[in-house]
DNA sequence: GTCTATACTGTGATAGAC
DNA sequence: GTCTATCACAGTATAGAC
């Protein structure tokens, strides 16, 4: 075909500018909140008319839901490359799990509010974008089930702990480690509460 | 005076204004939003052109503050009252005020977002506005102590419970139960951990 | 097809007449 | 105190240049 090299460098730079969008509008959600973000901000930034914008999205929300999708993408990578190598303790493993949840959110308080919190006034999840939350649920829970935790209210519990942790955090005391501390103490309180072992589990018994 | 009748009568209607402001305020919160709350639809069901609200509040965050300390004042004098017959087994009332708490905050779940979350772009609330729940916050520590709980640390631990759950049960399963019904196993839970004794007191030891 | 120019609606806020 | 008029600006949609 004669058309597809001219093709295949127009959806390169198709692809790069979506991503530049994406980029620039965390910038501007980090600065101004999450609700905060404006088309006109980005467009700017970019160098473009903000109705430019939408020849690459169909609406503000389609950016919060490309944005909310790319969010937790990139904790599930996270997430899975910790999972290789967790502690044989169970608590320590749970312990790093809830690390690594806590400070991937409270890194940026805007993109854990459009992650876990009903904050943007109009704007819902399309099913496409919560593929990714639904799959990083699931493996947690899985995991918690390969360290002992069993019952589903088990799971519950956990992720409001983790969250209220980190809400009271980013809430109260935001770029500094009040509640962050307590989160050995609160692993340890909700492994007993379970009965996860203290120690790693005999080879043979 | 001659005036002095003719001013408590304006300053009556004046208050009585303000009240129907704040009143219209939280229903269109209510069904909105927090952050979708619009001066012209309160405006528009007082009967008013939206700029007279000017006449009564400086701005809409004002409007929002006034929400804010209102909230606090309304949850204050129900933990008040409710503190005033607690059941003598220190789970017991503990787990009476994060119930009195919870039901509080998922009632309305615009009124939790203004009163815990930073949900609305532009606003912080004022100093006096954050007097009631300044005062609610230390109540709560001062009851924590009489029940057995001393150190400051452990405060924070059940504050980002109760909160986390509430959270996770507007967040996730708005008008259900899910996460309330995990309050009383989430409760013992933590009085384990901070060694609260699971019956009353003796008299004489 | 992609970007630009322009206009329309809705929202918060201010100034001035009555 | 309330109203009319008006401004500044965000989000949206359409028409047209290249």
């Amino acid at each position: 075909m004669v058309g597809t090299p001219n093709r295949d460098r127009q959806a390169e730079r198709r692809e790069a500018t979506h991503a530049e969008i994406l980029s620039v509008a965390w910038d501007v959600a980090e600065e101004h909140g999450i609700a905060g973000l404006t088309l006109r901000e980005v467009a700017v930034r970019i160098g473009m008319k903000p109705p430019s914008l939408y020849s690459h999205f169909d609406s503000k929300n389609a950016i919060y839901d490309a944005m909310f999708e790319q969010a937790w993408t990139q904790y599930a990578a996270i997430v899975d490359d910790v999972a290789t190598d967790l502690p044989p303790n169970p608590r320590q493993a749970l312990r790093v799990l809830a690390e690594t949840f806590f400070d991937f959110a409270t890194a940026h308080a805007p993109r854990h509010q459009l992650m876990s919190q009903r904050v943007v006034p109009g704007f819902e999840p399309s099913a496409s974008a919560y593929g990714p939350a639904v799959q990083v649920l699931d493996q947690f829970q899985s995991r918690l089930r390969s360290l002992g935790v069993d019952d589903p209210a088990g799971v519950d519990l956990v992720t409001a702990l983790i969250g209220g942790l980190v809400n009271q955090q980013i809430a109260n005391d935001p770029g500094g480690s009040r509640w962050r501390d307590l989160l050995p103490r609160a692993i340890n309180m909700y492994a007993d509460e379970v009965g996860l072992a203290r120690r790693e589990p005999r080879r043979s018994p």
